[in-house]
DNA sequence: CATCGAACCAACC
DNA sequence: GGTTGGTTCGATG
């Protein structure tokens, strides 16, 4: 992720802090509406960081309640991880905002949205 | 469709 | 510099 500004009549571009792209995650994240899920690497392509950062980032975040981060899963369907609670519990959240799973335990795909900045 | 392996890239040590 | 991670993608049966 690259961050853009003006100095002295200047466009200078520098590497995101690890702040700025965590900031940028949860604000994308927190986006995602109730009952819906998206995927690791679309939120990633929409800040073109990695798939894996947008992992790292959701991993240290310590705001369960405002940031859903339960609704980022893997792109095939799979849940992923859910810190120490465990994709059982991340399952459970998911069913109760009304998400379907498929007979393997995966996210049904209708219910995946698109995030765009 | 399922499984497998490599590629991905920044953080962290 | 090597390891790790809440991934992804393509190749293969």
């Amino acid at each position: 992720m690259i961050v853009l500004s003006l100095k002295g009549g200047r466009v200078t571009c520098r590497r995101a802090t690890k702040r700025e792209i965590c900031e940028a995650v949860y604000i994308l994240v927190s986006t995602i509406p109730v009952g819906r899920v998206t995927s690791y690497g679309n939120i990633a392509r929409a800040l073109g960081i990695n798939p894996r950062l947008v992992a790292w980032c959701l991993q240290n975040n310590r705001d369960l309640i405002v940031i859903p981060c339960h609704r980022v899963v893997y792109s095939n369907g799979e849940l992923g991880g859910y810190r120490e609670l465990g994709a059982r519990f991340k399952r459970s959240l998911l069913e109760l905002e009304g998400v379907l799973f498929d007979f393997k335990g995966r996210v049904v795909r209708d219910f995946f949205v698109d995030i765009k900045i």
